[in-house]
DNA sequence: CCGGATCCAATTAGATACTG
DNA sequence: CAGTATCTAATTGGATCCGG
């Protein structure tokens, strides 16, 4: 699994590090995780509140869309992987409390620079994508 | 558009900002495609062959795993947005080359910023992940 | 109220084949 | 060799119900 390529890449060839590409990097889940459509939602809003504690309902209206089922999901992953902690209230109804651990914290920032980009270049991009159509519109 | 969430927010809420978070936004849009399974490789092969093309044969070989469908309709993608360019080598057989447009290498270093995080901290995750399921299998 | 399980619809990705 | 279309298999996400 390590230097095997076969082809043992011709010149042109970039680094092929071969760490970052295997399938089953780790390092490529957890890109996975990180680019899953609410985890980086979720980080974004549980870092604003931090070190406030938010409930259920609370993350569900922050992220208009999210089904019930999904926030459900992506809340067991980040849990999972030690990005958000889990506190219950013993009460009746109960009411669970989601907060970012210090290593879902540091999560924060790594994303809000691509956010800062996204934000910052998706007015290029849409006038991009609109010249793209054009030029596929006339053939 | 604005500010308008219905439920006017108890006292609790954060921001709920309303910008990135409606599933129209365009920021959101973008995200999604950042997030994409291949483009973040891509664009880490391309920045690093920057300002070397590469055919099409050599970036499948830079991204073990992708099927010639995906690698396809990724770099289309790319392309549709303005991240890079394409360039047909009139010969037979056609050779087709890829490469970064400023803009599309001006967003290797935010994915970058991620990449690092997600190696540094990996080990990290694996071990929650470990303790997690250990915590899960005694009921 | 929270969250897991089940069922079902929708989206997505791979394999194949065909065009330039 | 590069790219697209088609068909099909697998995955994902939403709705609903039930249990804690």
């Amino acid at each position: 699994m390590t230097g095997q390529d076969g082809t043992s890449a011709s010149p042109g060839e970039p680094g092929v590090t071969g760490d970052l590409f295997s399938p089953a990097c780790p390092t490529r889940q957890l890109l996975d995780r990180i680019g899953d459509k609410w985890t980086s939602m979720l980080v974004k809003v549980l870092a604003e509140a931090h070190p406030e504690e938010l409930g259920f309902a609370q993350l569900r209206r922050c992220a208009p869309g999210v089904s019930h089922k999904m926030l459900s999901q992506t809340l067991q992953s980040l849990r999972r992987d030690g990005l958000v902690t889990r506190r219950v209230e013993p009460a009746v109804p109960p009411r669970v409390y989601y907060a970012l651990t210090d290593l879902g914290l540091s999560l924060d920032a790594p994303l809000a620079v691509v956010r800062t980009w996204a934000e910052r270049h998706i007015a290029t991009i849409e006038r991009a994508r609109i010249a793209f159509g054009k030029e596929h519109d006339r053939g």
